[in-house]
DNA sequence: TATAAGTTTTAGACGCGGCTAAATCCGGTA
DNA sequence: TACCGGATTTAGCCGCGTCTAAAACTTATA
């Protein structure tokens, strides 16, 4: 019933709702599909009308209850499909993303019944975003904090890295830094440049551009009650080729 | 770069093609694609501007030889995922087609690539019809009969069931008629009923009314050299439940 | 061979999802 | 408080894939 097109909408402006709580700017869903901002404006409208979105004009837009549940369903699709293909089919974690982002809008309830079976019910995906359930009940808060808040020496575990940009996680997955690695910061430069160092190999430094170090999710290297310690076991053997990162 | 719409039209040429030898009517599309023939003329007039197509006005229309690949093509992502979706998540050889029918069009060529890997480069799916190769140089001819064209007495082994219709699909399901089943034609009645007794239980007679019996296709059951013999070993213990057909 | 019946194409419309250009609104500052 | 700049919306266009109604073509038949 939904286009795909509208299914992209609804995931955007939950994701934007995350980021910033507030109501989202039609200029931030622009950039973030980009397309421009009448093109928005036009689609917000016609999602008001279909009820998933509440708006104020020259303010901004909000998920409705229904709206929530459809990104949900949406955001479970992508986060199954990457664990998928990552441990069926042999994607490494760095290019899942764009196959699901394709597939999340294709799947029918059976398919995404039948690969949870198989995955037994996964609660996380490979890039550490958690799978919303069945039920698509909004998820707990989230508790994890930008690598780029933090000062040299605190202790972290990393909870999850984004799956947006490829070459971002190409670059983290050479590095050596996936969901489960543990570091501790040992600098942080103007500009935000911030250097970790790995808790498994005291040798290595690796220095990370402020872009980069935001988009990392950490949490306190010991918390180990988190809900999401699930998948923590990489070893991280200084090499950090995609290859080895299997369950 | 192509729609998933041209790409069906494309797919549904290549089927009317081979089912009639000839060039391919307007209506004949129109019918197969449910839409209206001015719709369809309006869309060829598009796939022959792309080269996809060669057609003659009021004649007909055939694929071009890159058409051709792009059938093919879209044809093995179908027959790779209903192998797939039958192999690894479950699914009964009934309800593949439209879970694969939506997904053919949009996976990737390395989803292709892991898909076929996984499954050792398959040649047939679960219905019978031949996987074309990764090169989508054209297949053999088919040698292949509608059970239909036969005469009481006859000796088959049925070689591919339609994939088209999902009812007529559980029906033979139920009735233990698969690709490797071996059966005789018992007995061939007025508006083409079709009666077959199955070799490996004498007492069990089916009736096909005439539609069903065109759609299966057969081959002599002494001709083991046939290029598909690959999947022949169900059962068919006389339960026909679609639940224990696995490889 | 003229015409009727059946196909096919042409003509013109519509909703979707995108665009650019122009008008409008909002918030901060003089 | 009046104005200016930036964000947003309105207006109007386009291509896609679909439709219906009407015109044109083909073919079979009288």
């Amino acid at each position: 019933m939904l286009s795909d097109v509208m299914e992209d909408y609804l995931k955007s402006i939950y994701a934007l709702q995350q980021e910033d709580g507030g109501p989202v700017a039609t200029s931030a869903i622009a950039e973030y599909l980009e397309v421009t901002s009448p093109t928005v404006t036009s689609m917000v409208e016609k999602l008001e009308d279909r009820g998933l979105v509440e708006r104020e004009k020259y303010k901004g837009v909000e998920l409705t209850q229904e709206g929530e549940t459809v990104a949900l369903e949406v955001l479970r699709h992508h986060r199954l499909l990457e664990s998928y293909l990552t441990e069926h089919l042999d994607y490494s974690w760095s290019e899942v993303h764009e196959e699901a982002d394709t597939l999340e809008h294709h799947i029918s309830e059976e398919f995404e019944r039948r690969v949870a079976e198989v995955l037994d019910d996964p609660t996380v995906d490979p890039h550490g975003d958690p799978i919303p359930s069945a039920d698509l009940t909004p998820p707990e808060d989230d508790t994890t904090t930008p690598l780029s808040d933090h000062d040299a020496g605190d202790l972290l575990v990393v909870s999850r890295v984004s799956d947006r940009d490829e070459e971002e996680l190409r670059y983290l997955a050479d590095a050596g830094i996936a969901p489960g690695t543990r570091l501790e910061v040992a600098d942080v430069a103007p500009f935000g440049m911030v250097t970790v160092r790995f808790a498994d190999d005291g040798e290595r430094d690796q220095s990370l551009p402020e872009n980069v170090a935001r988009s990392i999710r950490v949490r306190p290297a010991d918390d180990d009650s988190d809900p999401d310690s699930d998948s923590e076991s990489d070893g991280g053997d200084g090499e950090g080729n995609s290859e080895e990162i299997e369950a």
